[in-house]
RNA sequence: GCCUCCGUAGCUCAGGGGAUAGAGCAUCAGUUUCCGGUACUGAGGGUCGCAGGUUCGAAUCCUGCCGGGGGCGCCA
């Protein structure tokens, strides 16, 4: 039995005592609160409802609780309920009940623990946005890691998700990059204030081995020649770099484009309707400090120029036109004085801050080495990319470390613990649950044991780790839930980390495959079936962090 | 000055108002005829930064302080 059926199930005796008048309620919950107690004492699964309704009803939390458990206890598929502390009711299943759930995940496949709770909204997650004029560090890393990750919870919950990067190619620093190399080709010094990394040498060869002549164009023409030649070859580095990543972006937008394509009059159209704008001392403001904004902001600059916030005003009036409905922007803890203003546009163009948009903001990284902090810096030659990253530890180790934290907590990188092969880097320990269940399997198969059509009797499941290990595989559909409404898919790596513990121990105390000649019993077979469960939600878990679950490693 | 994040075991960190606050590492002591020991079991180790408040109940929510990271001024 899953934990939603057991909800149900508890729903239904509410509501049939309210029927017969012995609970006294003016609205019957759809769901009620399913979890694991934290001590296995207290059954296989516990429920706050008596305490959640004991208000409405009238009642003392225990005496709600008497009834709802006298009513569950009539039911053939719970063994004993149990009433605890306050009001907490503790049901333990009946011995088959617990092991069904083994089915429902190996029938469920790649979809089990997918859940509908997003169904039907359209979330637009934008992340990373580096300026086209150089690599990606590893505060970008972390974004594709996390940002990607965010997706793909979304989706697990039913949501229609765009990835969208979004292409600073207008603007100062694009004349910067552009200068630097065009000085770098002429072998004269970069400027003071532009980019100094190796990669602009290697950008300015490739451009003169392309196009030998371009350093005989009139200067500007030639500034502008170097400026796009690099941007298209820079951008096609990221590209190429985050699709090695794993992250693979829906809309590439280009902020060019949002000028060229007339959305920028049309957002200042929809916030001059709003009545948010206004004209002073020549320039072109937008009121936000009408919302959350500490000051008004400039949109057209006295001199004619818009500005970076008037591109940023467009993108997200462009998004909502193209029918998002919620604009997620993961942001670095640099930009944190964004996060008012962000929400100022959505309210400015007559949208609601808290459900339009999100703005979640991500402390930085730090990267340890040899016991040493090591320093990172766009400008500077010594940059960590994320190339770097995944040469040294590889994409799954990188990302999973980089997912496996909450977002609003700095992370330290420990490139000496994340190339080893031990438990204490989680990623390989996930990942070795998962082989061992797959040799396992394998091993079934060598031996002619074919557990997918023997008859699968899950009320062999009642050894007191099998019982653990089935009540954790429950809780994936709900740590989904959880890690999508909360934009937190650390949720997932931990839950999963927790999972491989219970599967290596029920492992340590259960044979699963018959020893020697033993003959094969209906007890291997359920414990297949549970194995084939539990690689089935590593694996789908793994997947939900963009990282391989490996049958061999 | 204002904003923001953090403060939990020796270290790195989990803990969306619930039961005795957890994990990994480190330390110490153990476990294997045969399915992957890259595993498992146990022990020690805590005024959850401090003080108030909210309520049946607070590490969790609110306020104030202390300590630390980062940011903010027609810049991109």
């Amino acid at each position: 039995m899953t934990p939603e059926e057991l909800s149900g199930l508890v729903v239904d005796v509410i509501r049939a005592a309210v029927g017969e008048r012995r609970l006294d309620l003016a609205e019957i919950p759809d769901a009620v609160v399913i979890e694991r107690p934290k001590n296995r004492d207290h059954g296989d699964w516990a429920t706050t409802a008596a305490l959640q309704l004991a208000k409405q009803a009238g009642l003392p939390p225990r005496e709600v609780a008497e009834v709802i458990a006298e009513g569950l206890r009539a039911l053939p598929s719970i063994a004993s309920v149990d009433i605890a502390g306050p009001g907490f009711i503790n049901i333990t299943l009946a011995a088959g009940a617990a092991g069904e759930l083994a089915r429902a995940i190996v029938e469920g496949g790649p979809g089990f623990g997918r859940g509908a709770t997003n169904q039907g909204r359209r979330f637009n997650v934008e992340f990373i946005s580096a300026n086209p004029t150089g690599p990606l560090h590893l505060g970008h890393t972390r974004w594709a890691a996390v940002g990607d990750a965010i997706a793909r919870v979304l989706e697990a919950s039913g949501a229609e998700v765009a990835r969208e990067f979004y292409v600073n190619d207008r603007g100062v620093q694009m004349d910067k990059f552009g200068a630097s190399i065009m000085a770098v080709a002429n072998q004269q010094p970069v400027p003071e204030d532009g980019y100094h990394g190796e990669y602009i040498k290697h950008l300015a060869q490739r451009i003169l081995a392309e196009q030998p002549d371009i350093t005989a164009l009139p200067e500007a023409e030639q500034f502008v020649a170097f400026r796009e030649a690099g941007y298209r070859l820079q951008l096609a580095q990221q590209q190429g770099v985050l699709d090695g990543f794993n992250t693979h972006f829906d809309v590439w937008f280009s902020e060019r484009t949002l000028h060229e394509s007339g959305a920028v009059e049309r957002a200042f159209a929809k916030l001059r309707a709003q009545g948010h704008m206004f004209e002073e001392e020549g320039a072109v403001w937008l009121r936000t400090s009408d919302f959350d904004d500490d000051k008004d902001r400039v949109l057209r600059k006295s001199d004619g120029e818009l500005t970076y916030f008037a591109s940023d005003t467009a993108y997200y009036v462009d998004k909502r036109d193209r029918g998002f409905d919620v604009c997620i922007y993961l942001l670095g803890a640099d930009h944190h004085g964004y996060v008012n203003r962000l929400r100022a546009i959505a309210s400015c163009a007559g949208d609601d801050p808290n459900i339009n948009i999100e703005v979640l903001i991500g402390q930085l990284v730090k990267m340890m080495k040899g016991g040493e902090e090591v320093r990172l810096s766009k400008r500077a030659g010594h940059m960590i990319t994320l190339e770097d990253l995944v040469e040294e530890v590889g994409v799954d180790a990188a990302r999973y470390s980089l997912i496996r934290y909450p977002v609003d907590s700095p992370l330290v990188l420990d490139l000496d613990l994340l190339v080893k092969r031990t438990n204490d880097n989680p990623v390989f320990y996930v990942q070795y649950a998962h082989a061992r269940i797959s040799s396992v399997l394998r091993n079934a198969g060598e031996l002619g044991i074919d557990w997918r059509i023997a008859e699968f009797d899950p009320a062999q499941l009642v050894h007191e780790r099998e019982l653990e290990l089935l009540g954790a595989l429950g809780d994936f559909s709900r740590t989904i839930a959880t890690a999508a409404e909360l934009r937190e898919p650390h949720r997932i790596a931990r839950y999963l980390e927790d999972l491989a513990t219970l599967y290596h121990r029920f492992y340590d105390n259960c044979r699963v495959l018959p020893r020697g000649d033993e003959p094969l019993e209906p007890m291997h077979i359920a414990r297949l079936w549970l194995c084939a469960a539990t690689r089935q939600v590593i694996a789908n878990g793994l997947d939900l962090c963009g990282v391989s679950a490996p049958e061999r490693m």
